[in-house]
DNA sequence: AATATCGCTGATTATTCTTCGGCAGAAAGG
DNA sequence: CCTTTCTGCCGAAGAATAATCAGCGATATT
């Protein structure tokens, strides 16, 4: 019986282990998945295969999940950002809202604990197309109304980092 | 003195013009930015060296401002997503505001218009960091007070889309 | 201490990127 | 209406990179 703890040892789904060097790499691909592997290799102190090796290995884990072509909203004609939260009666039928996620104006919804159900960021063509969607939302059975924050400058806008802050500053003491 | 028109004439940044196969290849390299020209090609109907013209254009026009790995924050330790609204009195300072770009766990953040300020989108390693995170926005002087959003589902994340929805669908009329 | 396992290095091959010359189509001018 | 010019695309070649392999050293295990 012993025996089987060392075969289910073996099919154990292992915790992806990532330390300093995968740190490094990611932090780099994040910044500019462009470079090649040799370079990123001179960057953290390996070879090119090595880090070959390593981002495999955080690709299949799903430490990286892809790698996209950050576009320019303004450029293509989607000038307007807004995060439009929605309440919603209940625990609502999502399955309707889900639809709208068909719109490639829509980039993120999540479901967020506060005063609101739901959060979208959407960015769109114009004041009208924000309104054309905002009709979409309030078409959805449950939806008691909506509150939209309209981007008016955007200071920060990147993808996930792959830092943590373990020691955050001290605070100056409050008056 | 005419002829001056055409030395300006010269020199104007000349509009991005972004026809139907800058549209298909954005929307590819947004899908994912990692596969050959010569797929992008046969994916729009166009030669490897044309796509590369084209995407060369489009990093230099900006339409493109880079491509990055997406990282899985829960993978990375970062498994709290959390929307920060901040208040502030007047239109104060925000180069204090903006030190806190310095941490990884900060990922956007806007000036907004609504009943709040400013609006940041934040991933940390726990409550408690995030805590952190709110100490650093209450110490910055004339903000008078934030609301969070902490995402309980993320149904949707991705890049901006190259597509814009010029036809809304018709909503049931409303009883 | 011996053994097995894991990861890195260096080199090699295949793929891709990048550039070049030539040509077709469209706009500007005679 | 024809000519000229310009812009953009294609096909092919050379350079750079990606991807893979065998061998070795270090660490953990027996």
């Amino acid at each position: 019986m012993g025996k089987n703890t060392d075969d289910l040892r073996q099919k154990r789904p292992q915790p992806p282990v990532i330390d300093a060097f995968d740190r490094k790499i990611l932090a780099a691909l994040a910044a500019d998945s462009g470079q090649s592997y040799q370079r990123l290799g001179e960057s953290v102190g390996l070879s090119a295969p090595a880090v070959h090796e390593r981002v495999r290995r955080l690709k299949q884990s799903g430490a990286i999940k892809g790698v996209h072509a950050a576009l320019d909203g303004a450029a293509l004609g989607k000038p307007l950002l807004a995060f439009v939260h929605v309440e919603a009666a209940g625990w609502g039928k999502s399955e309707r809202l889900m639809q709208v996620l068909r719109f490639p104006e829509v980039e993120e919804m999540h479901s967020v604990a506060g005063d609101v159900s739901v959060l979208f960021k959407v960015r769109t063509a114009s004041p009208q197309a924000l309104e054309a969607f905002l009709a979409q939302i309030h078409a959805v059975p449950g939806v008691t109304g909506t509150r939209s924050y309209i981007a008016l400058s955007t200071y920060l806008e990147r993808p996930v980092q792959a830092g943590v802050t373990d020691s955050w500053p001290d605070l100056p003491a409050q008056e």
